[in-house]
DNA sequence: CGAAATCTTGATTGAATTCAATCTAAGTGG
DNA sequence: CCACTTAGATTGAATTCAATCAAGATTTCG
């Protein structure tokens, strides 16, 4: 199965396979799968836009370089997710593997044609794209409006909505991090420190990817967008 | 006429009128004309999405709050862009008119029915969404990884490049930008100092609004982004 | 094992914010 | 018409949050 979505929780940005567009990757004979080594460029800025990737193990990151390297992160994808899916005939960011990672991938051309015939999937291509749009204008606000605790606190808020356990074992090192939150790693570094220190979360086991959330509600806090509470 | 498009210029994000959907808009019976006062809240967040808007004289901004008030403008919508359109039932934004402006409006309701029967609209809309997209992609470029001159340099480049004139008139104030850019107005009021005298660009007539860009090529230089030279 | 990678923490610096003062232009109303 | 207010912009000084520089700890891996 592909299909990872927590019961009780809604879709997110990325994740997207209830809207049925892996029936759509399941119909066409695909290229099958392919394994990207840790990382590994998937495909470039600029290149030409072939295939539409789904991951099926590990994780992906999407960014954009400036001239001289400064790095910006649109997006991460996990296991469920598809990227790579334009519009237009280029790639607009590159995409390389976090870790070892394993995608499943179709000629864009086939799913274009499937799309055309099937108001169903045309409509799911559309639903993701406005996905995509509405994780990028909330990015926004966190870009240019939070605080380093603040884009700390609701990047953990993402990754628990979307791996949907309390205890997270995050794929990407905390440079990744700071390149999707627009601060440096030492940053990061510290925030998480002071959200361990207030108690809302744990470090396991001496591996700092594997992160426990002790008080989802108080981490919540943290962020002043942070989801309404029930 | 409703486009407004330097002949010599490819389309910008939020500007789409050689895309077709002004056609869309004519075609259909529109409530007509509506005009805002300066300030005036033109639709909020969350509200239902009833009406698509194309801008006919004016300027409107789209933007997000925190809940203690911090506020990301996503957009400035110039003549001719189409705003407010939505894929789902709510507003992701809250517009506002940021002068006098005069909107068309037509139900949204309107305009997906042209789309579901006419394949040159709908395909006009995703075009639409996917330049947004586009359009945000590159704001979590600049608001995460530019400095502030950088961010203004950008902000400069991109209403040249959208209202086609060196001679620049901007409808917003400095506070306007500044929220555009993830900035405070006294960051944006320097760092537009700085570029007068380094030379790129000349405040005329004592209304700091209108803006003389001298060398857009050296005002290029300031921005890491910036497009490519020929 | 030794080297490289990753993370944390401390000290310092620096870019942008905040606080504050001034200036100009544009109303507004007596 | 002119005093007075208000809005917007600029500029200076002080502050602050995050970046940078640096060191050390721990893990991973060839």
């Amino acid at each position: 199965m592909f299909v990872r979505i927590p019961t009780d929780r809604r879709p997110q940005p990325n994740t997207l396979d209830e809207f049925g567009l892996t029936s759509a990757f399941n119909r066409i004979i695909g290229l099958g799968e392919f394994t990207y080594r840790k990382g590994t460029e998937i495909f470039g800025e600029k290149e030409p836009a072939v295939y539409v990737y789904q991951v099926k193990h590990g994780a992906v990151r999407s960014y954009k370089l400036l001239s001289d390297g400064r790095r910006q992160i649109g997006a991460f994808h996990l296991v469920g997710d598809i990227f790579g899916l334009e519009n237009g005939d280029e790639h607009r960011f590159t995409a390389e593997a976090v870790v070892e990672t394993v995608v499943r991938l179709i000629k864009r051309e086939s799913l274009q044609l499937v799309a055309a015939k099937d108001a169903v999937v045309s409509h799911n291509l559309l639903s993701m794209i406005t996905r995509n749009l509405e994780h990028a204008e909330n990015h926004m606000l966190l870009l240019g409006r939070k605080t380093a605790v603040e884009r700390v606190a609701a990047f953990l808020l993402e990754m628990d909505f979307r791996t949907g356990a309390d205890k997270m074992s995050l794929p990407m090192n905390r440079l990744d991090i700071a390149d999707y939150l627009g601060l440096t790693l030492e940053t990061v570094s510290r925030a998480l420190s002071s959200l361990r220190k207030a108690g809302v979360l744990t470090f396991l086991d001496h591996d700092q990817r594997e992160i426990m959330l002790n008080d989802r509600r108080r981490l919540a806090d943290f962020d002043p967008q942070g989801p309404a509470q029930p």
